[in-house]
DNA sequence: GCCGTTTTCGGCCCGACTGTTTTCAGTCG
């Protein structure tokens, strides 16, 4: 039988919680299967393996009864439980809840009193009246409903971090710009630089949050204001994007920042730590408690100081997502993660040689005004057509030609070493695509995985290893072939190929062009804590995606990556014995 | 359904906005 993904664990656990928000049972029942799902979602071992060893309880969040539910569904492929819930609900009435603004009592209730059981049959009913007739519903309630159906058709669920980045940048630097304005930040899973986001969260804080939320929703990259106040601004951006402003007080600024930034899981985690101390947290400050109720403020005005009235150094927005920094944080243990000006150079691009749109010279001349001491040139190996392969004759050619660009760069004073890659296609048996004329050419080989996916993770796994322990390869490219939002990774048994590259020295990529990111922010974790190396490339195929590295750093911050772990943060020299070594 | 710095029972993060409400439920983040 096929094997159970965490994936598909995560999907299955959040569809019971659905279902039993539905049903209208104990809310806290529900978040334990919300909150059980996330955390396996990002869990870095497999559940599979867990069960076979009895050991699921030992997952946070998981205890006897959430443990027989997924052992049985890893066993038989479905759940019982699961079976019975939904077979009281039409599937049409689950696919409800993702319409914006429609949850799961307004759900329960249409199917319950109107017998509508799909998304169609609401929008007829929010038409002919029937559902303005409900009490508690009015003519204002259909119309929302309409045009959030609407949303949700046309709706993408998440976008690309770098998609988003530059939106919200620009957006706070109008806030800033605005004279009622102190202060301004973005927060939410954009500040903790998630590689997707759903809805833009921005903070703000002024004397007068009125006037800050009316010019905000004025503002033209807004084309819809769903919810105004005194103090939130809700609206969205052309394409459907959410985009929120809060507004505070100065003096609750930080408290607000730590609060709007999330993620969820990481301030429950800080809410029930700061009741176990006696006081409370909110999006205003740190308050003591005294006699059940909200009492004197202790903190609020930075976050350096809502941390530390709960005991705990500041911690860095990437790592806020409960996969065990507050107890770090607690302990004194938090990494130094790596900052983008700890690369010092880029070694996975592409030129005309290949798929590439410029030449040597031209991607040797953006890097030097990016400031890095080396780069690696790394066209398709010759089997990888699509991608117009180099032939070896293109490869001399290749090699003859860095040669010039380096001559020509130290002629001009300039501390730029270009090196030769190559990115060499791991073929379907595991061979690597590497000519043998020419490989002593080379400083370094990226093996990367291009063409012949199996759905076969057993195979994949064989075919990866077998690249990995050639002593050809120094780095395996975007180990995991996954595209956001496109493609999922394919079928691997990566802690196998981790062990591997970690016996044989094989550095680890974190890809970072923006729709990869690969190795992911919870699989490089893994990857360093089995004592890999790893590299952080942008994998340009044009000038303009050499800017991408920061995306690279960005899911390597997350994956609490210290600069030490990644290779091109070495100098050339030391980079350089390394390569040789391997040789 | 989970979990234990008061605990194996009784809690579980907390507030803004909207719509249809005369005091609140639903939704969201």
């Amino acid at each position: 039988m096929k094997r159970v993904s965490n994936a598909q664990i995560a999907d299955m656990l959040d569809q019971i919680g659905d279902l039993l928000e539905l049903e209208n049972e104990d809310p806290f029942r529900v978040r334990t299967y919300r909150r059980a799902a996330e955390t396996i979602r990002a869990y870095p071992e497999d559940l599979a393996d867990l069960h076979a060893k009895g050991k699921l309880t030992s997952v946070p969040g998981i205890g006897k009864s959430l443990a027989e539910k997924i052992g049985e569904y890893v066993e038989k492929g479905r759940l019982a439980y699961l079976e019975d819930l939904r077979s009281r609900y039409p599937d049409g009435v689950l696919e409800m809840l993702k319409i914006p603004g429609f949850g799961p009592r307004s759900a329960a209730r249409v199917y319950r009193e109107l017998n509508v059981t799909t998304v169609d049959e609401l929008e007829a009913a929010a038409k002919d009246g029937r559902l303005a007739a409900l009490p508690g519903f009015g003519a204002k309630s259909a119309e929302k409903v309409l045009h959030n159906i609407a949303l949700y058709r046309q709706a993408t669920e998440r976008a690309l971090l770098a998609e988003i980045l530059p939106v919200a940048q620009s957006l706070v630097e109008k806030l800033r710009a605005l004279p009622e304005v102190i202060e301004a930040e973005m927060a939410g899973s954009a500040r903790r630089r998630r590689e997707t986001v759903g809805d833009l969260d921005i903070l703000a804080t002024s004397r007068a949050p009125a006037k800050v939320c009316q010019a905000f929703a004025r503002f033209e990259e807004l084309v819809e204001v769903i919810a105004a106040g005194e103090t939130k601004v809700s609206g969205r951006l052309a394409g459907g994007r959410q985009v929120d402003l809060r507004v505070v007080p100065r003096e609750s600024y930080g408290a607000a920042l730590q609060y709007f930034t999330g993620s969820q899981q990481h301030n429950i985690a800080i809410r029930a730590r700061a009741q176990r101390m006696g006081l409370t947290v909110n999006e205003y400050g740190v308050f003591k408690v005294q006699d059940g109720k909200q009492g004197e403020k202790i903190a609020g005005e930075t976050e350096e100081e809502v941390y530390e009235a709960l005991g705990l150094p500041w911690i860095e927005p990437e790592l806020r997502e409960a996969r065990g920094e507050i107890e770090a944080a607690e302990k004194g243990d938090l990494p130094k993660l790596i900052r983008l000006q700890d690369i010092k150079g880029d070694l996975q691009m592409h030129t005309r040689y290949s798929d590439g749109h410029q030449s040597v010279a031209e991607m040797a001349e953006v890097c030097l005004r990016l400031g890095y001491s080396y780069i690696g040139i790394t066209d398709h190996s010759p089997s990888l057509a699509v991608a117009h392969g180099m032939s070896v004759d293109n490869i001399m050619r290749q090699h003859e030609e860095i040669q010039a660009v380096n001559e020509e760069l130290k002629r001009r004073g300039v501390k730029l070493t270009v090196l030769h890659g190559m990115e060499a296609d791991i073929l379907t048996d595991g061979s690597v695509d590497v000519p043998d004329q020419v490989y002593d050419l080379f400083d370094y080989v990226i093996g990367s995985v291009h063409q012949g996916f199996s759905p076969d993770a057993d195979r994949m796994t064989t075919r990866v290893l077998r690249a990995v322990e050639s002593g050809k390869i120094d780095f395996l490219g975007h180990p995991t072939g996954r595209v956001l939002l496109e493609r999922e990774a394919y079928g691997l048994h990566l802690d196998e190929v981790i062990a591997a590259c970690a016996k044989h020295g094989v550095a680890m990529e974190i890809n970072a062009f923006p729709n990869r990111l690969d190795l992911s922010d919870v699989n490089a974790r893994r990857a360093r804590d089995h004592g890999c190396l790893l590299t952080i490339n942008t994998d340009s195929h044009d000038l303009a995606h050499l800017q991408f590295m920061q995306y690279g750093v960005y899911t390597a911050r997350r994956g609490w990556i210290k600069a030490a772990d990644v290779i091109n943060t070495w100098s050339l020299t030391k980079l350089k014995a390394w390569l040789r070594k391997r040789r």
